[in-house]
DNA sequence: AGTTAAACCTGGTTGC
DNA sequence: TGCAACCAGGTTTAAC
């Protein structure tokens, strides 16, 4: 599900309940991707008293920082991915109702509870001692730039797209030219800019590619304004869901009528993942 | 080296 | 109604 709207859609609804939110444990349910390796006794101990400070996210990724006390170094973090049907809510102190079959993680504060809610369990949940270190650093350093990166300027899209002979809807998934865009998205930017998903990256000009990085930033504000997409399990920090899916123009909507040109949404499958596309608006 | 498939896991929907 | 087959937002790992 959680693509990158819906995991700045998170960071954005969790900040005002947890940042200076006081650790006071965790309560773990079963294993995700990754088994959550929790620091030695001796950090455990000082994550007693940790603060939570100002969330971070890189591409999907949501950084939880832990820090020891006001003022001083970081004594560390929690690197959290939502997968596929991950969704993450906080409880203010007494709301919390009792962990369900597929709550796996709790961040215990003196403020409320921060829980992962995640069925079919491809997120994790992993204490790094910072994003520059093992084992964050190994997971975000395969990431390409952020949408937003002001060093990512159409010569630098366009160049990454020129090294790749794979489809550009693959390579958009890849997130090697830029991170966030995953399947849903991915189909939206495509259709928005014309670009047929079964063109080989490489084949692109520079304006068709910049014409992409283009619709791909304002397709995934647009998602951050609407809350994210919410197909089944996601939501914010407080339960609410994404409104973006309704306003989707070819995802989800095979054999649904383009909403440019009438003919037909086609439904093809790309690297094991479903593609939607108006076969005649978009071009290779 | 680059590209593509398989794997992780559960639950909802579809079709016989 | 029952049950098998297929589908789903992501990413890593293994295999051509």
């Amino acid at each position: 599900m959680p693509e990158l709207p819906e995991v700045e859609v998170t960071r954005l609804s969790l900040r005002p309940g947890l940042e200076g939110a006081r650790v006071r444990g965790v309560r773990l349910g079963k294993a995700l991707r990754w088994p959550l390796v929790w620091p030695d006794a001796q950090g455990a101990g000082r994550l007693q008293e940790a603060l939570v400070g100002p969330l971070g996210r890189r591409g999907k990724y949501l950084w939880l920082p832990l820090e020891a006390a006001p003022g001083r170094p970081t004594a560390g973090g929690l690197l959290l991915h939502l997968g596929m049907s991950g969704a993450l809510r906080f409880w203010s102190t007494g709301q919390a109702p009792e962990a369900g079959p597929h709550d796996h993680f709790d961040l215990l504060t003196d403020r409320g509870v921060l829980r992962l809610h995640d069925p079919r369990r491809f997120g994790a949940v992993l204490w790094s001692g910072s994003l520059d270190e093992e084992p964050a650093s190994a997971l975000l350093a395969r990431l390409g730039p952020e949408p937003w990166d002001p060093g990512l300027d159409d010569a630098r899209f366009h160049a990454v797209l020129k090294a790749r002979r794979s489809p550009i809807k693959s390579v958009l998934l890849s997130g090697e030219a830029v991170v966030g865009a995953g399947n849903i998205y991915a189909c939206e930017a495509l259709f928005e800019s014309g670009i047929h998903p079964a063109a080989r990256a490489c084949t692109l000009s520079r304006p068709r590619a910049a014409k992409l990085l283009a619709a791909v930033r304002r397709i995934l504000q647009r998602a951050i304004e609407l809350g994210g997409s919410t197909l089944r399990d996601f939501s914010n920090a407080h339960g609410m869901d994404g409104e973006f899916q309704t306003q989707a123009q070819v995802y989800g909507r095979a054999g649904l009528p383009c909403p440019r040109c009438g003919a037909a949404i086609r439904r093809v499958v790309q690297g094991q993942r479903a593609t939607y596309f108006c076969g005649a608006c978009q071009k290779r």
